[in-house]
DNA sequence: AATGAATGAGATTTCATTCAT
DNA sequence: GATGAATGAAATCTCATTCAT
């Protein structure tokens, strides 16, 4: 049994350290570009022992979205506490966001392979077809984003008449796209800062334009960008 | 001359053919999946031939976009009347986008291979690339998108402090990626009058965002979707 | 029959504009590297055109050589006058070729062309396949050239031992090759005369090599190179 | 270890018989109408394998001419004894010639793929270009042979006024050119002995042509052929 | 007579995946 | 459990040649 346990174990190390090359190079490259054989290289595996550990290039990239996705999930459930609004709630999940994807490039890899993975795998519903995006777990965020809107409704901050599921979508459109251009330019050439000013201030417009009239707009601010690496 | 007039007319027709032939394909599969010989074949022709009326597979794919693109811009300009305030030019905008994409998959294309395009030729500039991008006249439609959102901010309809570069992105990102989960659909499950639902209220949404506080909300509804085939 | 003579006229007129074309492009490019659109393009014709004037490829190409082959071989007879010995009917070979193909690139193209013939139109025979050499008239010089070394050795000047068809063989060998690696280069940086001056010392050194010992070596040395183009 | 020494092995003995496939093509059809695809079939694998052993066609041409030439070199280096003459040495070049390459089709790989090989990289300098010919292990016969002339014209016994340079050029055309013409003819009716027989003569004439006059010429006679298979 | 259009056959190369050891 | 080797299927593109007008 002890022996059964340390397979397991290492098993699970390995397979981490897959994925994280994997990860590294869909970070650097971009997920189209990257091959099979290419991760295989980086990790110091032979392409055929992939296949132990994943039965194909779609459920590997698939698993690095749902550990990026599910490491933020965590995170962000640690953050939060009972009784938050919902713009208190939204400005968690930014925090979240900077805390944990902000100051690296891993911010970039969630939605740079949701491209790749659509195909298959879309990301979230639209035009009720919610059976097939619920397989991963990067449904759950949007979800998550789903729920925060809706509550937001209720407390009255939110206009009645917006569709929470099509505002979860469009925040994670813009996640996405500022990500996949940033993914397009040399890895040297990116800047991560810029970047997250480009999320914040769109974010906050979102909000704006979610908001009823008469509400503070002072509020609807996220927290600022400070000491993030460069 | 007449002979030679019918020759240009016949050449013309069968190049507007076999780009009809590709963008259908790239409508009902996404631009990755669609290859010279998926197209060759859906216009019945051979390999060879789709190379005598396109240098390289890069080239064809350019010009699909481009048509779409130039039809647009066309079309919104015949619209267009001297003297307009800011939120008009936005709701006849958004009027040309339903008169001319809305009531088919059209709308699907330019956008459907704008990220299959996007490495050669990036749809926007972020972090100052400006450089590539304005090959192509998708290009254009971002310049366009830029100057309305500049035109409202100095009419002092749009916040002061908004950046309407990033502005245009966003707006380019909503109709992106709604058009490109819709392509990951089977066509047969696509409803296309729900994604202009969603275009709509997300446009408006965006709308309200960059709105100073005191205009009337009324003013930034757009046109309804009525008389669309479904 | 007016009419008729008219036809025959132009028509042999354009084939030799065709053939002007192909020699130029083959001359600034290398015979494997031009194709029939090229050419047609030079021509200012269609491709389906030169099929009107070459059967194929291979024949227009043989053409080609054979023009330029017949004109050195008539211009070389015109030269010769009775009684003349066999170093000094060398003398007046090395005097055509200077005179007609040196002074231009055309001295290029019957041997650039060998290349791309051979396969299907050896230049000469090597042990005792004479058949297919015949065609083209190409073999004429190669048996003017062994006619040349016979004619030495009946005069006992050459040695007796020699194989006059194995050095005719190598003449052209030499003439080939120089050539060969001249168009090799991009055609700014060729240099005629270099390559003249090489093909002169190596024919000398030839003739050295099979002449009987006893002979006056300032008899073996050809016409120098003066008035030549740079 | 002694599993990785055997794989090393194999997979050394099996790059060589994709070697050995792809010259025997080349030896029977001449290198310019050998294909990828042709030596996959002979060599019974697999296109895609190929490029596990060579990444591209041209650098595995490359190796067949580096892998003969090299052979020749190591052998020639490993008869030479101190102090040799350059007639000595010459004598020597050609038996190691016969030695290798003169009981097989061998010798004909080396030069039929010269002319494939010449764009990229030319055999050896014409006109001051040298750098690119010093790629590839061709350009160490042409300068070998270069040297050897140069030690003969310092023992006087080559006439001062050459040019090495011009003579190695030339020595390497004729096998070329033997070798090309040998490659045209279908594999039945070539006849290496007589192939042989005309280098013979030509590298003697060459010799004769260069050396100066009181030499006795019977000492510019290269080895026989004797027991050579037909 | 001339040609625009079309094409079949083939070239090189890539890559996710399988299999024997 | 790990892997080197192998591959089928597909991609883009080229070119000599034919054919209908």
């Amino acid at each position: 049994m002890g022996i059964n346990e340390r397979r397991k174990r290492e098993r699970s190390e390995r397979k981490n350290a897959i994925l994280r090359c994997a990860r590294d190079l869909v970070v650097e490259y971009g997920a189209e570009k990257v091959s099979m054989m290419d991760i295989a290289q980086k990790a110091e595996l032979s392409k055929a022992t992939l296949y132990l550990y994943f039965s194909s290039k779609g459920v590997l990239f698939q698993e690095i979205c749902n550990e990026a996705t599910e490491r933020f999930i965590e995170y962000f459930n640690s953050l939060v506490t009972p009784n938050l609004n919902a713009l208190e709630l939204i400005r968690l999940f930014w925090k979240a966001y900077l805390d944990l994807f902000g100051r690296s490039d891993d911010m970039i890899v969630i939605f740079s392979m949701k491209q790749y993975m659509l195909a298959e795998f879309p990301f979230f519903p639209i035009n009720e077809n919610p059976e097939k995006a619920e397989s991963g777990s990067s449904f759950v965020i949007y979800t998550m984003i789903e729920k925060l809107i809706e509550q937001g409704r209720a407390e009255g901050i939110f206009e009645s008449n917006i569709n929470p599921g099509v505002i979860a979508r469009t925040i994670l459109f813009i996640f996405s796209y500022i990500v996949e251009n940033t993914v397009k330019m040399p890895k040297s050439s990116r800047n991560v800062k810029t970047m997250l000013e480009d999320l914040k201030s769109l974010l906050q417009m979102m909000l704006r334009g979610i908001t009823v009239e008469g509400v503070d707009r002072s509020q609807l601010l996220l927290p600022d960008l400070e000491n993030l690496k460069e």
